[in-house]
DNA sequence: ATGCGGACCTGTTAGC
DNA sequence: TGCTAACAGGTCCGCA
């Protein structure tokens, strides 16, 4: 559920929180995400500095001297600022304890989420290199969409949904997105005109910004233990 | 290389 | 009203 509107807030939201502070430990209670928590993400991150939260797709990246954290929000993860201390509910499944009082806590009742280690150059990372253009960068356009889509028999929706086309696109946004466009999402992409494609990659734009927009206004809500992250709530 | 379906997981919804 | 079954969804992976 998570797209990636909802991740740049979340990582807008934590990333005051711990760039340049020092993580104190992390404290997993459950090491079994979409793929295991490897031991040495806690041994490498305990004791360093993070120095950027960066996003590419819906990864959020924690990036220290020594490596990076990768992390996803699967379709039900979320993340929250918390006072240290603040005891743990159902689904949190591991904490990030900073320095300054205050902890990052990843909460995912599906636990299609994950948080792996990347031990340096994380844009090579395996998840992470072969993803094509961010939705809102300039490399993406109607031009773009439409020379990729030469030759190609996939219905425009999953194409749209592809990694390797663009990132960040959803189920529910590609369907938002085509139907500004007036595409049917059945068509196949390789039959879709270049103007139609241009429609297309506006809706996109729209649809993510209307979403950013609501994000932005609720960033507050991501610190503090009582009720549910504002964009949630949204 | 392309495209399709399976897998992961559990809260929510639909159906009986 | 209560129970069970189907569904939802991001993304990787394996197979045809």
């Amino acid at each position: 559920m998570p797209e990636l509107p909802e991740v740049e807030t979340t990582r807008r939201g934590i990333e005051p929180y711990l760039t340049g502070h020092t993580v104190l430990r992390v404290d997993v209670r459950e090491r079994r995400l979409r793929w295991p928590i490897p031991k040495i993400l806690d041994r490498q991150l305990k004791g360093k500095s993070i120095s950027s939260v960066r996003r590419r797709a819906k990864y959020l990246l924690l990036e220290t001297s020594a490596g990076t954290a990768i992390l996803h929000l699967g379709m039900s993860g979320s993340l929250r600022i918390l006072d240290a201390g603040c005891q743990p509910e159902k689904h949190d499944h591991f904490d990030i304890v900073m320095d300054n009082g205050r902890l990052l806590r990843f909460n995912d009742p599906r636990r299609f989420g994950c948080l792996l280690w990347a031990k340096m150059n994380v844009d090579e990372h395996p998840l992470l290199v072969d993803l094509g253009p961010e939705p809102l960068g300039n490399a993406f356009d109607g031009e773009y969409l439409y020379q990729r889509a030469r030759g190609r028999k996939i219905a425009i929706k999953p194409f749209i949904m592809d990694s390797n086309i663009v990132v960040g696109i959803g189920n529910i946004y590609a369907s938002e997105a085509l139907f500004r466009a007036g595409i049917h999402p059945l068509r196949a992409a390789g039959r879709v005109s270049l103007t139609r494609m241009i429609a297309l990659v506006s809706g996109i734009h729209s649809v993510l910004d209307d979403a950013l927009r609501q994000g932005g206004t609720t960033l507050r809500d991501f610190v503090g233990s009582d009720g549910l992250p504002g964009y949630f709530a949204q």
